[in-house]
DNA sequence: GACCTATATGCCCTTTTGAGCATATAGAAT
DNA sequence: ATTCTATATGCTCAAAAGGGCATATAGGTC
C-alpha cells in the first residue's frame, strides 16, 4: 500500500517542515537552511529521503538546486497535504518558519550575488 | 510537536487497517485477529503501541478487552484519520478488511458462548 | 587549471522499529 | 484449586532511521 510510504514521509518533524514551507512555492536548498535553521547534511538529506519517494522533485538551476512539490501527486498525497497545512495553521513551529519564509525574499535580494538567485528573482 | 507522533502511528499498515475497521465501532481483540487476518502478537502489540500514544483506549469486558478510538481527539488527530478514511474509500485492501467487518457480526452471533460476546450482542 | 560555492553521499554510530517465540497474567469455567 | 481462554509482555534479532563528520561532485569564477 502506497499510503504507508506517504505517512512514513510524514513522521519526521524536518520533512514536515520541509513540506510545508514548500506549499507556497519552489525553493533551493540554501532557503531551508536559513528557514528552517538546520544544518546542510540534515536538510539534504531529508530532501533526498523524499525526493526518492516521489513527494518533491528537483531541478539544478546553475550553482542551485530548486526543490518543488511533486507535480502530480497521488489522491492520497493530496489529501494529507491539505491535511498538513491545516495542522501547520495553528502550530507555533510551522509559523516560525513561514514567518522565517516571508523575511527571506528581501533579504536575500540586498545581499547580492552571494544570496541565491532564485528566490531574489521573485 | 504531536503531529509526528500522530504519524508515526500511522506508517505502518496494521496499525492503518486497525484504525480503520475501529472506526465504525468498538472491537475486541479477537475481531481484529478475524478481520485482519494477522498473528495475535502482532495485533496486541501494535493495539499496545497505539494505546501508548493515546490513539485508542482499552476496557476490559469479562475476558475480553474491547479497543475504541480516543474519546477526544485533538483536531489534528480528528484530521487526520477523517483523512485517512477517506483514503480507504478507494483501496481493495481497506475495503476487504471492512467486507470482512460486515461479516463478523452474524458469524460470531452464530458460534455462540465460543465466539466474543461483544459484538454478537449488538 | 585552480579555486569557490552549493549540494549530495559514504561511513559510522545510536536508537527505534517490527516480527516471532515463549511465557506471563487476568478473569471465567469446571 | 485447576484449567481454559483471551490478551499482554519480555527477549532476541534484523532492519531501518536519523544524526554527524568527512568527503565527493557539479557548476561557476578567476
Amino acid at each position: 500500500m502506497q499510503l504507508t510510504r506517504i505517512y512514513e514521509c510524514l513522521c519526521d518533524e524536518t520533512r514536515l517542515r520541509v513540506l510545508h514551507v514548500l506549499s507556497p512555492g519552489p525553493l533551493c536548498v540554501c532557503h531551508f537552511q536559513a528557514v528552517l535553521r538546520e544544518p546542510q547534511v540534515k536538510i539534504s538529506k531529508h530532501l533526498a529521503y523524499l525526493r526518492h519517494r516521489g513527494l518533491v522533485e528537483s531541478e539544478r538551476e546553475g550553482n542551485w538546486i530548486v526543490y518543488r512539490l511533486a507535480g502530480k501527486p497521488s489522491r492520497e498525497l493530496a489529501a494529507n497535504l491539505a491535511c498538513l497545512q491545516d495542522c501547520a495553521r495553528e502550530n507555533p513551529l510551522f509559523q516560525r518558519d513561514l514567518a522565517r519564509l516571508r523575511k527571506l525574499a528581501p533579504k536575500l535580494a540586498a545581499t547580492g550575488p552571494g544570496g541565491c538567485a532564485v528566490l531574489a528573482a521573485r
